[in-house]
DNA sequence: GTTTTTGCAAATGATTTGCATGGAT
DNA sequence: ATCCATGCAAATCATTTGCAAAAAC
């Protein structure tokens, strides 16, 4: 059951399962960098009753507990993906907003020097690289 | 002359000079990180007849000619400080939401391989890492 | 004098809040 | 049976849009 990973998830971290929790996992296993928008439209195509309060609900709990990812892009609402335990990060292009998963290019998540720190304990670190894709390179959109 | 090169800065571009983008850049060399709602307050203290959706226009106007950056830390309004010419990056604590001007660990601006970079061209990439600084860990805020 | 930028008003978009009901354990 | 999560409604916060008047070149 493809469930099973995220019901375990939820449980081992005291979260109660419900079928909208488990709806939006799904719609973000499918549709990664999703807004709360398209997970209220996705969910609903199943689940026409859960409400747009709930969905917000669960993206932001599940976030606080490190099932989800999000990352805001500027201009744009908050984008979600079911977290995965690598360190890709993102590219947006600035002229279509498309969002590609990119490598760390230094090959680990980066990472602050101590003597740079400023005291504090980092537990993320998110890349957010902006340019022009190749369509509208090509296209001259920009 | 402090505003100088600000004002050198924007006939560079093309643009007009008036006094309220160099309000907002005042603003934004004394409070780097500002949100929109700060730099209105600030520009309101000296030029009270500056509106709101004029300082809207100046950020979105001075960042997309790249004398300003925009950053927008989830949960927060987008934050803007003047340009400068290096790569720092910042640190948000997740508590308290403080902001912290931080070097790039690997001494350069993050960058694609080229077999990783999906055909698109990085104009900018922006580093936010996310964690609990220093206070907030004595306090036991988190 | 011409074009850009501003000011005003209104609208839209994204997200949060509070409280009673329903559902998971 | 208990407590957590949901649904509903309303409110709030952030930001954009359109157009006439003012200001910079």
């Amino acid at each position: 059951m493809e469930h099973m990973d995220h019901s375990t998830q939820m449980r081992d971290l005291g979260l109660r399962v419900t079928r909208g929790r488990l709806a939006v996992l799904e719609v973000l296993d499918q549709l990664p960098h999703s807004s709360a928008e398209t997970v209220v439209a996705k969910v609903h195509e199943d689940l026409p009753d859960v409400s747009i309060q709930s969905v917000y609900n669960v993206l932001n709990d599940l976030t606080e507990q490190g099932i989800l990812r999000r990352f805001t892009p500027p201009h744009s609402p908050a984008l979600y993906e079911t977290r995965v335990n690598d360190n890709h990060h993102h590219a947006i292009c600035t002229s279509c907003g498309r969002i590609e998963d990119v490598e760390c290019a230094v090959g680990h998540a980066p990472c602050l020097t101590p003597s740079d720190d400023h005291g504090m304990v980092i537990q993320i670190a998110d890349v957010l690289y902006q340019g022009i894709c190749e369509d509208c390179r090509k296209s001259g959109a920009a």
